[in-house]
DNA sequence: ACTTTTTGGTTAAGCGCTTAACTTAACGCT
DNA sequence: AGCGTTAAGTTAAGCGCTTAACCAAAAAGT
């Protein structure tokens, strides 16, 4: 009826009738129904985002990424967790019919759901999983050419023992960037020595175990590797245990860039993946989907960037003149703000 | 139709028909419309959650209560962030018809927007929202007595000049929290010396600036009390900047027990809000009142509890002999697991 | 043998909206 | 004056489900 002519602003209602109906909504506070608008009309207006939890920086800043990009375009985000995958199957049909696509932030999802739901017909975009054989849109970041960084910028300062704290078995991330410690030790003619890779969980106090168990080998590593940064600072806090001095004694290195590890003492080197960055490109890709382009590229992998702060020095025995690469720090400064500004 | 009885798996179908439309439902990959059940049904069994952020760890760990519990009886969470006050009111509207209650974690929300969602007879449950007038069901935590323990515990260490880094202006937490501290001042016969309280945003990067300021008085504080945790990172952080030590120069306790408190260096001696308990009992109250049961309270106010961790020790020229009370550390651990039986 | 109950299944109506097609009145043109 | 055209508003149908009432056949009772 007219009243719907009003509530999405549409023409051909008068001012004298458009007025009456707003008076009428005032006085009886009356709200729209969103199901039923959904129902109606075949879509809802709104992108559905599903992500492990919600107790990490991490997903915090992929989720704001999206989220913003999502309502700069009009749109609604609704966010919900799915903790195991059994549950996952059914979070994702949970948000069926209230949502017009899906972001999934499920680094474990097996490609079989994923496969189902594309069938379905359901607009999908996979952000940061596992290197599936499947083609759906997606997002990632090059964990191997970060994980080569890092460890390259160790080998610059003259680390020639570096331990690695790796992620769970099981994640694309995780063996990507294994990969990538290996080959740029490979690269720089060093052996590969298993012992000094130490298995953890991407969580803080996995990273303290793990290094408290690399610290404890007959002969230690002069600096660490964990890949990520939680574990970095659970790695750094088994150094500082022992009483050994960061970056002086052992360096340490992370992996992510979360917003806390600029924050920390000291501020942990890292590899800056672009999270706000990660989550504004997965929801861009769903709105061109929405509307009916089809995006230009439907896998994006988003680039790494080493970020110098004061969690890793030279080596104790290295020569002490530094590559004139090491002396230009990098200078970025919340890279995401120049590209979508982002509000602050 | 008999479609409709065999998902939801009621009585009176046959296991021949009920085999068969399972079958269909296979082989078609057919998912239920939840927005087309939700208006015919007129419940949509999901409950959504409203919270400002989700980048730090305190909104987390509520979520994750109030999603655990939630799911814990059979229906679902939906969350969405709103930013701003402004949209805010969008937001709630735009929940309605897709959930059958609210939870709000909005702590500067104005009453107002609350009467006019009480009188839209949508069921709501308020979590840690300023005092406000009007009596809607809501969580709260005791603000008061937890900075009244945090400043205590500062005194009984012999500690005489203590700073506070308070939270915002317009938060009611903020406000109880300083008034605990001007009390418990009071109460030990100590002076109000207002150049000790500097206010910060909650926030790390705030808690920086504000220790900075609080070390470079004339006569600077011997502790900190920080109004939350985060704000208590940055404090220790200035302090390192600075040369000295926490807690042999200046001690340090903050406020709310988010995870990572137990996991820097040192160790933060906080005042313990149940956050995941409040996520649980904020869920438990909006269940029992979907279900039509008057929850028993429409107001829960949870205590605080001292955890007494590194980051706080005697004052320097205090006698040295503790008391006994000071001896038995507290030895709490994630209690909220006894009590609800959060899976792990 | 008849009625009564149970079981399995169908039909009817409508939740609150939107889209699309239709109607009426007012206006401007030749 | 007669025509087309636009503006304003109405009517009709249906989105995919649920609830409620209904119906028929099989099972059970007297």
């Amino acid at each position: 009826m007219t009243v719907s002519n009003v509530l999405n602003n549409r023409p051909n209602v008068s001012e004298a009738t458009r007025a009456r109906v707003q008076e009428a909504i005032q006085r009886t506070g009356y709200t729209v129904n969103l199901a039923a608008r959904g129902l109606a009309g075949g879509r809802t207006n709104t992108v559905g985002m599903l992500v492990p939890d919600l107790s990490t920086q991490y997903m915090g800043e992929i989720v704001r990424g999206a989220s913003d990009e999502v309502r700069r375009s009009g749109m609604e985000m609704l966010i919900s967790t799915a903790s195991d995958i059994t549950r996952e199957r059914n979070q994702v049909t949970f948000l069926q019919g209230i949502t017009d696509g899906l972001l999934l932030l499920l680094p474990r999802t097996p490609d079989e759901t994923l496969v189902v739901l594309e069938q379905a017909g359901v607009p999908v975009v996979v952000i940061d999983h596992r290197g599936s054989k499947i083609m759906l849109p997606s997002v990632d970041v090059d964990n191997y050419s970060g994980a080569r960084l890092a460890v390259e910028h160790l080998l610059a300062l003259g680390h020639r023992r570096i331990g690695l704290v790796s992620g769970p078995k099981g994640y694309g991330a995780s063996s990507a960037r294994l990969q990538g410690y290996k080959e740029a030790l490979l690269a720089a003619g060093l052996p590969f020595d298993k012992t000094l890779v130490v298995p953890g969980d991407f969580l803080q106090p996995g990273g303290f175990s793990a290094g408290k168990k690399l610290l404890s080998l007959r002969e230690p590593p002069t600096a660490i590797f964990a890949a990520s940064d939680l574990m970095a600072f659970g790695v750094m806090e088994a150094i500082k245990e022992r009483g050994l001095r960061v970056p002086q004694d052992i360096s340490v290195i992370g992996f992510d860039d979360i917003p806390m590890a600029s924050q920390v003492y000291p501020p942990l080197t890292t590899i800056r993946q672009p999270l706000y960055q990660m989550g504004v490109a997965a929801a861009r890709m769903m709105i061109a989907m929405l509307r009916g382009v089809k995006p230009p590229l439907s896998r994006i992998t988003l680039p790494t960037e080493l970020v110098e702060r004061a969690s890793t020095g030279r080596a104790a025995g290295a020569p002490p003149a530094p590559t004139p690469h090491l002396l230009q720090r990098s200078r970025r400064l919340d890279k995401e703000k120049e590209v979508v500004d982002e509000p602050s």
